[in-house]
DNA sequence: ACCTGAACACCGTTCAAGT
DNA sequence: ACCTGAACACCGTTCAAGT
């Protein structure tokens, strides 16, 4: 009761206001993920109590998914105009990739809701300009618009998956190991790519997203999608 | 106390195994979401204590691990030979779908424990063959395997993303009307594509993918993956 | 308008004790 | 081997009361 005093004392003693909760929540996030992640040691960070933070973002929920607005604004795009088509749906797949990496424990929580908008209106319509600008018009701007978006925030949220039991070497070697000997026992093909495939391909990796990184396959996985759209793209 | 007794009585009265809990926590995850998912209300389900799922099933995660791969084995794939590659990648992605649609629920779980195998190996397996069997190999193999898996449970996991606020009809009104007339103020594109665009966009929607399937979205979806897959295919 | 303090109705998990 | 009953250390949220 009196530390809380203390501690907020002990920084500067601005008022409490939704964006700084929103700050908060996003570091208390990124240090603990979401399991650890709860309104009571939100407030103690803060130095208030917890009833102070529903005044100020509602909520859990509705702080939650002021977090992941709060992120997805870090999301740098290019100038619309700039170069062509596939080009710009690159960078932006790239930087919404980055900034997922700068806070890769709200991977998960992206995907389960984009139904509204936590995606900033500007960026999606910046999308739909340039899928149009390249010749996508109504229900096929549409479709090509969610294949997009889609595939980009979807893959990365598989990609940043986290495994509990990451850091357990015990538990490591164990899943290897049964992988290679199931593998040479029953799947000649994967026994035959084990090097390409063992902690690299989805369901038969280890470790996380975070931990490693799919920079290749994320690159390969763009090509399939822009070339994909390009094949779709109406005659001029 | 007593109650449970009964209840559990009044079911025949088969010992608890870990089969039985899986079965009772996909049905309490189908009726109730992971919001009012809870260790306590699965056993008075099953007529018994808390305590006594953690004998058969570990705790919460790995319950909610095994669940998640309970679903997943539900996905039927047609033989290996059969038909083109193109054919075979489209009717398992259906497959993946429908199954999910069945059970949206889990959608948010799957995407974000694909790290370790709760897709089944033989299902990882049949995959790879068939993609090895189109000409891929190695990191290439590697490759077309993390897009097309990853764009498919991905997308379905932004699909299957919910909106709390979607049965409540001034929330929606609110939503559409601002969308409308943002859309009319500052994004022309958005505004002449409407039609298309509003409750049909992700983040530009105000039901979530259970209420309201993007089928015509999904088949265009898997078009650019097929299409663009094939573009990475390396020369014969 | 904003914050406090306490209370309510829950959680997941552990553990000694039973059978 | 399997289940019970109780306990521990937490939760999110509400609300009357303060300033």
């Amino acid at each position: 009761v009196a530390e809380r005093r203390r501690a907020r004392a002990s920084g500067d003693d601005r008022p409490l206001t939704a964006e700084l909760v929103v700050d908060a929540s996003l570091d208390l996030l990124d240090e603990v993920g979401l399991e650890g992640f709860s309104m009571r040691a939100l407030a103690e960070r803060l130095g208030t109590y917890p009833a102070s933070l529903y005044w100020h973002v509602g909520d859990r929920n509705e702080l939650l998914a002021a977090t992941v607005s709060r992120v997805l604004a870090e999301i740098a795009a290019p100038p619309v105009a700039s170069g062509p088509w596939q080009e710009w749906l690159r960078a932006v797949a790239r930087s919404y990739r980055a900034t997922l990496h700068r806070h890769p424990n709200v991977a998960a929580l992206v995907a389960s809701q984009l139904t509204v908008s936590v995606l900033s209106l500007g960026l999606s319509a910046a999308i739909l300009d340039v899928l149009h600008a390249a010749g996508f018009t109504g229900d096929a701007l549409n479709h090509a618009y969610n294949a997009y978006v889609g595939s980009v925030v979807g893959w990365v949220s598989v990609e940043l998956s986290a495994n509990p039991n990451e850091h357990d070497p015990d538990w490591q070697r164990q899943f290897s190991e049964s992988l290679t000997s199931l593998a040479q026992d029953h799947y000649p093909i994967i026994a035959a790519n084990l090097d390409a495939l063992a902690d690299r391909a989805f369901a038969l990796r280890w470790h996380g997203g975070s931990e490693r990184p799919l920079d290749a396959a994320f690159e390969a996985a763009l090509d399939v999608w822009i070339d994909g759209l390009a094949a779709r793209l109406p005659a001029p």
